[in-house]
DNA sequence: TAAAATGTTTTACAGATGTAAATAAATTAT
DNA sequence: ATAATTTATTTACATCTGTAAAACATTTTA
């Protein structure tokens, strides 16, 4: 079972480090804990957990001699294959695999813009052939 | 906090509710227990479960003089309102709130028929306006 | 009416999750 | 060096989930 389950407080993470690719615990923290108002401490237990599952990577060499320690976290999946692993079971279990029901779904609930719209009928296009 | 989570085993004993609207514990086990090997029990307790998060309804009387009691439920949220609570919540986790980078995907994974496409571009057509 | 069959309720129990406090270790400031 | 500060590790703990077994109740059958 190649990556784990990531669960809901865990994606709050996982979003952070994805969008810096290599950041230590407290730049982690200081971005997750305003938006969430969690504990520095919940944050660092996710962080744990999330390389316990084999989901981060963690860096525990010192830092440059007189740097705290503060590790570093790395990704070991793209965030689009962890998107691509939920994504499908989310479409298994709420739509029973109809992708075309799920696509209805959120195109209706989406209001997106004229220009996705447009993009979105391009890459449809794409795949008619 | 209307419509309380549904777990993913759960999703599967209400998608059999919802195919019959108003359905009896051991029809829902006879379609749920051959396609998932789960003991009868098993259900049972999830149809528990799904009446105490106020999901479900069930009928306690007793049916006709000689029949079993067999206790019958019936969803008190439509699968289209459940789809929709939970699609919402899973776009906000894993795509950030994006609904164009989750089409988008879902797109390019799901196979669709040309069928599909051309009848999902008419919806978008719909929107476009 | 007593046993067998069927249905219902209670109880269980380990692992996952959300959420952190308590404690220990390292670093910097005094 | 020692206290103060910052970072890291351990431990906690209630609730939720998946998964039933055990026990009890009702109905049918012999």
């Amino acid at each position: 079972m190649s990556v784990q389950k990531i669960t809901d407080a865990e994606w709050k993470v996982m979003h952070v480090v994805w969008n810096h690719q290599r950041i230590s615990a407290n730049e982690v923290i200081a971005e997750v804990v305003p938006e969430t108002g969690w504990s520095p401490n919940t944050v660092r237990t996710l962080l744990i957990r999330l390389v316990e599952k084999g989901i981060l990577h963690v860096e525990k060499e010192r830092g440059k001699e007189k740097e705290y320690l503060n590790s570093v976290y790395t990704p070991l999946y793209s965030r689009e294959e962890c998107e691509s692993v939920h994504s499908r079971s989310f479409l298994e279990r709420v739509f029973g695999g109809d992708t075309s029901r799920l696509l209805a779904h959120f195109v209706q609930d989406g209001d997106l813009t004229p220009e996705q719209v447009k993009e979105l009928k391009k890459q449809l296009d794409k795949f008619k052939k």
